[in-house]
DNA sequence: ACGGTATTTCCAGAAATATCGTTATAAGCG
DNA sequence: CGCTTATAACGATATTTCTGGAAATACCGT
């Protein structure tokens, strides 16, 4: 993974608004919301949301698939646990200095 | 933690040269880098690497003290961990629920 | 106090983002 | 085919962010 597509993520998540339609996703579960739904948990206007999700969607966080007339939203935890696996890794180098140090 | 704090700190890490500046600060452990030595590392320009290193430090990943007429820069492992943990435990809501839909 | 080094603050323009009303598109149903 | 529902694309505006040069400030040695 590179730094670029990492902080594309942490961007994506980096906003009250899309972390809260994330956080609603991830409760969701496997099943996933329709966009509606999110919606409605959420009160974003209808256009903004969309938007919103595009942006998630864009750097691969979260995955939408139509069922019939409405689209299902889903997170997708493994690009999720990538970007927080990297994060650690960056952290881990400096744990290990903390370990020497101390 | 809400989940304003995690999104202005995800928000700070979104951006490449502030990741970048992060990872050369936790690579450096605990001795920290002086200013001048990360804008020798990055090539980021003077004032523009100020501005950077204010954003991370307004959200506390990052705190600086002065030597001297050089600023050490450190990075706040304890605040990156628990943004790391918040999200964890978001992700682990799902986890939970793959584990029982699997 | 003077000179030098390290860093920030000021400023301003370009670019990107957030927001949301309106309009268009896709899918199902009678 | 026309109606309804669900959602995306368009478009427009206000705000924020990013960037970096120039000037100001902080600290130190002499």
């Amino acid at each position: 993974m590179q730094l670029d597509h990492i902080a594309a993520r942490l961007e994506a998540l980096g906003n009250p608004t899309r972390l809260e339609v994330y956080r609603q996703l991830v409760r969701a579960g496997e099943d996933g919301l329709a966009v509606g739904e999110v919606q409605a948990r959420t009160g974003v206007p209808r256009s903004t949301l969309s938007h919103h999700l595009h942006k998630l969607i864009a750097v691969e966080l979260v995955s939408q698939e139509r069922q019939g007339t409405t689209l299902i939203c889903r997170a997708n935890y493994a690009v999720m646990h990538a970007t927080l696996g990297f994060l650690e890794r960056e952290c881990c180098v400096d744990e290990a200095k903390a370990c020497d140090a101390a």
